[in-house]
DNA sequence: TCCTTTTATGCGGCTATCATCATAACAACG
DNA sequence: CGTTGTTATGATGATAGCCGCATAAAAGGA
């Protein structure tokens, strides 16, 4: 049995991952470093929206920025979420297979 | 880019791995089958809310449940959810080596 | 059939979090 | 130093989800 305090980081990291828009920002940052206005222009957040998700993603360590003058260059910073992500799609695909097996057999 | 439709699928699905409760039913299921009443016991938590969260781990596949006359035993049904955790748990670890060699050369 | 035991569900209070607006902080340039 | 452009943060309304209480539903026994 995992601590409780392992728990709660298990859980507070997921809720991170729980979140649609905080997930197009990572996957739009996997795609190459972009500042803010080009993630408004990428998901249609509203700015302050952004630079906050960034910064709870920044001090989990799943993205790191790096300041270009005045602007402020993001950069997806792990291979955990895709890891985790292709985890949960292979699940899903097999749960539906598994949908699709019993109603071909009905 | 994973299409809107399953950044919503993972975002749901993480959703149900972030919260303390849900994660505290699926480790204790994972040492054995149990009926509600002993995970009463085991968690302190209403049977209400216990058998609500063991609902919604069932829709996701996560646990599955056998009728034993007027029980129900329910059992912790895919190590998908060890491997995340462990994933994740590694990440933490890494951090935090992190942060320890940047105080060691402070 | 009625009663007991176990599990599932409607309802409601409470808290946390999302998402935005307004504004502050910060950096470059004249 | 003032202005402009970019990002971060305080305040706030809206919403979602946790959690328990009360109660319904389901299954077995007298």
């Amino acid at each position: 049995m995992p601590t409780p305090q392992l728990l709660e980081e298990y859980s507070r990291f997921f809720r991170l991952l729980s979140e649609t828009a905080r997930l197009q920002l990572l996957c739009q940052l996997k795609q190459g470093p972009l500042d803010v206005a080009g993630l408004i222009e990428a998901t249609g957040f509203s700015q302050s929206h952004i630079s906050r998700q960034l910064g709870m993603l920044q001090r989990a360590g799943l993205v790191r920025c790096e300041r270009d003058g005045v602007r402020t260059i993001w950069t997806a910073d792990s291979a955990l979420v895709d890891q985790l992500c292709a985890l949960v799609q292979n699940r899903l695909r097999q749960q539906l297979e598994g949908q699709l097996q019993q109603l071909a057999s009905a």
